[in-house]
DNA sequence: GTTAGCACTCTCGCCTTGCGAGTGCTAATC
DNA sequence: GATTAGCACTCGCAAGGCGAGAGTGCTAAC
């Protein structure tokens, strides 16, 4: 346990070190913050501070830095509660209404807004059920051996695939085998159409199993990052300014196995923080990541988070993100009740 | 005019740049070549060289360096063809026969393949036609006041829209207005939508409005680069080493501003390649991009390029490009025909 | 418990210096 | 006249040395 003196020590060293990316020392810090004691005792409760592993110097006789374990300490009994303030509220609600009533839309602005209000990187994914159901099927012939097969889920989202035909069918055939699939399939999961036998066989069998092969794929995806922001801002910070950590993060963000870099799954559906060292990826070891899940009607689920450096600014971090979170939640319910 | 001595000369000397990334000196070509001649005969050569802006050096004294017109006058004068080996050939068009018979996929495989082989970025825009029209179009209920506005392209491309309704609507009702509307519309472009009058009014009109929307906004990003693969490699060379050039870069090529970094139209519909200092954009300037256009039947087209440092390998990023989108006209030929 | 004072430790930027690579020129050679 | 050996010269670059400055820990006094 911490005197409350050491907490506030704490406090501001983080608050001097994430404004300015340097180590502080203790006269700069009398200084700056006008403390009632002089720097010794300041350098005394460091060193105790430093005992407890929440500081650290990176080299001896340099200022102290705050380890993962302090920023750990920092934002579960530190950080106070910040809100968004209330005219970037407004243009932010203005934004979203603004957008077309379309949920990639809807993933894409958020992430835009993460990444430029937080100057780091932002990943949201789309909304998807984690058990897509079929709304409607439709089959367009492209040309004698193939046709299109797209697929409208009942969440709004469109999938498409082309189908290759074993024998030539015309667009009437097609509209025919369509409606006949709608009439079996409509509102079905891709778990419950692999447990029912359809009773249908040739070119409709085909179209039915791919549509079921779509369903399949896009459940896995549901989590899938879709929309990433900013990355610029995050590479520009001064902690990546030598390429080299710089192009391992970029390696690991870029590649769309995002999911690996970022846990896709907060833990208590709440909020969840990953700081610096705690996270299992190595590239991502210099980076925190302040992740949270928004839910809508239906099931409708995705997340939205945002990556910087671990010296980052949690409280306006974990406050953003929870608002643009409340305000999608807020419109998907709107929209797709 | 070049003499051919001179001519052999600045192959090699590129040749050797392209390899080490280092400037090249007398010396050191003499004896990696085995030419027949002395280090001081080649100074003199390579005095020449630089007296017609062919090479340069960064420094007094250091090796030369190829000029931007040293570049150009190699891909014009002296590159030689190059094939892509036939056994890659073969793994080339196996790919893209295993991949989905999809556009998109296509598109996707080929910056992959172009990107892997060159080891450099790989751009490449879906096929789309510069005037697409209508195939089907279809209404689905979202909810009482929210509908899903799908619609379905010639070219097998699907475009989807949400759409507020004024006053509520059953899935009965949009299917009807959606069988009234396609009957107008199909086979429509946007322009020609524009011009004529349909007869329609209220929540019909809204979605003929809308689709007609979509339909344009479609055509103006008809060569919007979709695809952008490898940019990890480009950043991974060594004149992008110290972050700061590398960061323009990547500011310029992520943004989906693509299109402003690249030229879209290649101009004789043949290979374009556009060589530092040549570019106009200023961010692009240490990079060089070659360029092609494919195009397949009813007017479907698209554009593939790798961009590059200038130091880049010319012949082998021509041939490939060049192949790669061979197979792509070709299966477009035979899948869209 | 706090603080002034001080010796100590490191980093950082700056300068110098010494290569080494590569050049251009000149004069001799084929 | 082209080629070449020889040589002086120019620079960039890495290594070493040095001083300044920042920051520390410790000690002794308050």
């Amino acid at each position: 346990m911490l005197t409350e003196r050491r907490r506030q020590l704490l406090q501001i060293i983080i608050d001097e070190h994430v404004r300015t990316a340097q180590p502080v020392g203790s006269a700069a810090l009398v200084d700056r913050y006008h403390l009632p004691v002089s720097s010794a005792t300041i350098r005394n409760e460091m060193a105790a501070l430093e005992e407890d592993g929440l500081i650290a110097q990176p080299h001896t006789s340099a200022g102290r830095v705050p380890t993962d374990a302090g920023y750990r300490y920092y934002v579960e009994a530190l950080m106070r509660d910040e809100q968004v303030p209330e005219d970037l509220q407004q243009t932010i609600r203005h934004q979203f209404h603004q957008a077309a009533r379309e949920l990639e839309e809807w993933a894409r602005l958020a992430a835009a807004i993460l990444a430029a209000r937080l100057r780091n990187a932002a990943v949201v994914t789309t909304p998807h059920s984690p058990e897509a159901r079929i709304r409607l099927l439709e089959l367009v012939s492209v040309h004698d051996y193939l046709a299109l097969l797209v697929v409208v889920l009942q969440e709004a989202r469109v999938l498409q695939q082309t189908l290759a035909l074993d024998h030539p069918c015309s667009q009437d055939e097609l509209s025919a085998a369509a409606r006949k699939l709608n009439a079996l399939m409509a509102g079905k999961t891709a778990s419950e159409l692999r447990k029912e036998r359809l009773g249908i066989s040739g070119m409709e069998a085909a179209a039915a199993e791919a549509a079921a092969g779509l369903l399949e794929s896009s459940d896995e995806m549901s989590l899938e990052p879709s929309f990433m922001e900013g990355m610029r801002d995050l590479l520009r910070q001064p902690e990546f300014s030598q390429g080299s950590r710089a192009l391992g993060l970029l390696e690991v963000m870029e590649e769309r196995n995002v999911s690996r870099a970022i846990d896709p799954s907060p833990a208590g559906g709440e909020l969840n923080i990953v700081i610096g060292g705690e996270h299992p990826v190595d590239e991502m070891r210099a980076c925190s990541v302040v992740t949270t899940r928004y839910t809508g009607p239906s099931g409708l689920r995705g997340i939205l988070s945002v990556v910087g450096p671990t010296r980052m600014e949690y409280s306006r971090a974990v406050a953003t993100v929870r608002y643009v979170s409340s305000v999608m939640e807020e419109l998907l319910g709107v929209y797709f009740a």
